[in-house]
DNA sequence: TATTTTTTTGACCAAATGGACAATTATTTA
DNA sequence: TAAATAATTGTCCATTTGGTCAAAAAAATA
């Protein structure tokens, strides 16, 4: 009898999908799902055009894929904020991971971006969905600790989209911001970036 | 004897152009310049693609020339924060200007960040000419506020940059924005956004 | 109104690109 | 090691797309 589906992954199917998929962020983070060909992911990743589509039906679907294992990435620290711990302190290590994000994983950031900025046609379910979810349920702790005046009353919507986007801000428009800045500046934007974040979410939250 | 060169437009030359560049506007915010295409342009203005290509001569033009005209808006409103009134108040109108522009100028917005996020590959140097230029001015006339201290000590760069960050977050990102909304906040997002935003950068900046 | 100039368009082209496919090669497995 | 399966590639195709061009239509001008 022989298989009619292939159920398990091969060794080698799980390296070069792993493999197109690195290169595919790369290419994608560049110049955007329309912008990316099919020639420059292989390139990108020293196989063959018909190679990769031995892989992926599509260039969608590569799409697809790239940008939901992004997606769950991407959601992750904000469900670690945690109720126990102290409310400033756990507002402030959200900053820092999400600053450390923009750093170590610019490109990923960078798609996620463009995709939302394109109007999210792949993503909008997700959205609306189990981020949705995890948001809702943070701003009902962040009411929690206003309400018990642990810290200062803010719209907890409008605090998480600050966060995120002070912190994105440094790996979406890095072009802009190297520009910006002096040489001896720019060898320490991340500090200076962490220095003021922090400075800043601590005046603006802290009950006195 | 034959003219050799147009000097001046006629009617038509200039109200054309001005459709095609709205039009222009419109499909390269959407879909970024490679997503882009003559025909949707053409579609969006009720040209035909050749009647386009006859007012300009290639679509990297038509981007050039649209992305050009938004610059300068783009930068002016940093220009007017003024040495002479209240620190305070100057940074707050400045804040409430970049909003505005947010919730008036979507499709600027969105335009000039892909642009940054896909490298500036037209833009680089506006940012470090004249956009850098006039950072610079405001970089020192906030220093110059702090020594005096007349607002909170904090890195001007990276206060400008959380200027920018926060208030485009919400053109850039309106797609997610929305989604995370319930209808009631949905409709007042842009005074809550104020609102928060106002609060926010008066308690990291008020001196006590 | 006659002539010149500007504007518009249909038809066309070449390059780029996503993708199909059969044949070949490499790897597993019995 | 032989058979079966998986992986790879060269070649090809259809569509999309930026752009050309000559001819027709409209507008401006003398």
């Amino acid at each position: 009898m022989t298989k009619l589906v292939q159920i398990k992954q091969t060794r080698i199917q799980r390296e070069k999908r792993l493999l197109i998929q690195k290169a595919a962020l790369q290419v994608f983070s560049e110049f955007g799902l329309r912008g990316a060909t099919l020639d420059k992911i292989a390139k990108a990743c020293g196989l063959t055009k018909p190679n990769i589509l031995y892989y992926y039906s599509s260039k969608d679907e590569i799409y697809a894929e790239v940008l939901q294992s992004l997606l769950e990435e991407w959601i992750r620290p904000l469900k670690d904020i945690s109720e126990n711990g102290d409310p400033l302190t756990e507002i402030l290590k959200y900053v820092q991971k999400k600053l450390t994000m923009s750093k170590t994983k610019k490109q990923e950031s960078k798609l996620f971006a463009t995709e939302i900025l394109h109007g999210a046609p792949l993503t909008q379910n997700i959205l609306a969905g189990s981020l949705k979810e995890t948001v809702d349920d943070k701003v009902k702790l962040l009411n929690k600790w206003i309400s018990e005046e642990k810290i200062a009353p803010v719209d907890p919507y409008h605090l998480i989209f600050s966060i995120w986007s002070m912190t994105q801000h440094y790996a979406d428009f890095d072009v802009q911001v190297y520009s910006l800045l002096n040489t001896k500046k720019r060898s320490r934007i991340f500090q200076d970036a962490e220095d003021f974040l922090l400075t800043f979410f601590t005046r603006c939250l802290k009950q006195d």
